[in-house]
DNA sequence: GCTTGACTTGGAGCAAACTCTATATTGTGC
DNA sequence: GCACAATATAGAGTTTGCTCCAAGTCAAGC
């Protein structure tokens, strides 16, 4: 697979892509005999997994690390147990936060729906609950 | 309420708080005879939001936006409502790629915890629950 | 009224994560 | 075999969101 075929099946940037692997996102790609890119399986994976993280906000630096882990074979199992462990964590945390971000949401935009119904902006909650002026 | 206070009741440098008024994160605080900053009750309720809306990954843009509409008075309510509709779609995409996100964490995890216990490293799951490499 | 520490502003600097540029090389259709 | 699009590399530039700095002002304690 190309990198143009990458590109264009997981809507991400050549440059991302080359950039993910020179500072070691990804484990480096192997080349034809000319030196072109050439994805396969098992680097696709690495690549869709890379996307994957990062977009649930896992920094690259973090990535790098657990792909230095991987390489260095079976006696890192603690250690990238330990990463991914951490990672949780973070994704707990967010997932909490965007919880209560939803339903703070959810009221004020209620909110804004009645003032354009009935022209008048109530804020009823106690001030606690809806965070303020949101 | 002094800079000082509201950095420490809020975990938020002086500089950020500066920074946030500059651009327009939180409409301009009031200050004394000498020029410094006094935070009054609604102030600091536009700090907490601005802090909690960032922390759940609103852009500094798009608060910048929100407080401008506020500034315009009721004839915004529409756009208002529109404005945070746009953030509660994000907050609920981001809500679901983080739901995901931990399932295969635990999956990923609990397999190196298997390893580590027996030895023996696991990817018995179809790669498309998994997501590759993870 | 003077010292000392907090506060002011404008602007420069920084880290993260790309994104773009320049220049060279590859490889494909005719 | 040649034109020409696609790819390669190194390194500079951009965006976002702060964070730090310099030089000056304010104010509380003595």
């Amino acid at each position: 697979m190309t990198i143009k075929e990458v590109c264009e099946q997981y809507g991400v940037s050549a440059d991302t892509l080359r950039y993910y692997e020179k500072v070691g996102v990804i484990p480096s790609v192997g080349r034809t005999k000319g030196g072109i890119r050439n994805y396969d399986e098992e680097a696709v994976r690495w690549v869709k997994s890379a996307l994957f993280l990062r977009q649930a906000g896992v920094p690259v630096a973090q990535l790098v690390e657990y792909v230095k882990l991987f390489q260095q074979g079976d006696s890192t199992f603690g250690a990238r147990k330990e990463l991914l462990e951490e990672v949780r964590e973070n994704v707990r945390a967010k997932l909490d936060e965007y919880g209560e971000m939803l339903r703070r949401l959810d009221y004020k935009i209620e909110r804004y729906d009645e003032a354009l119904r009935t022209g008048v902006l109530t804020w009823s909650m106690p001030s606690e609950y809806c965070g303020a002026e949101l």
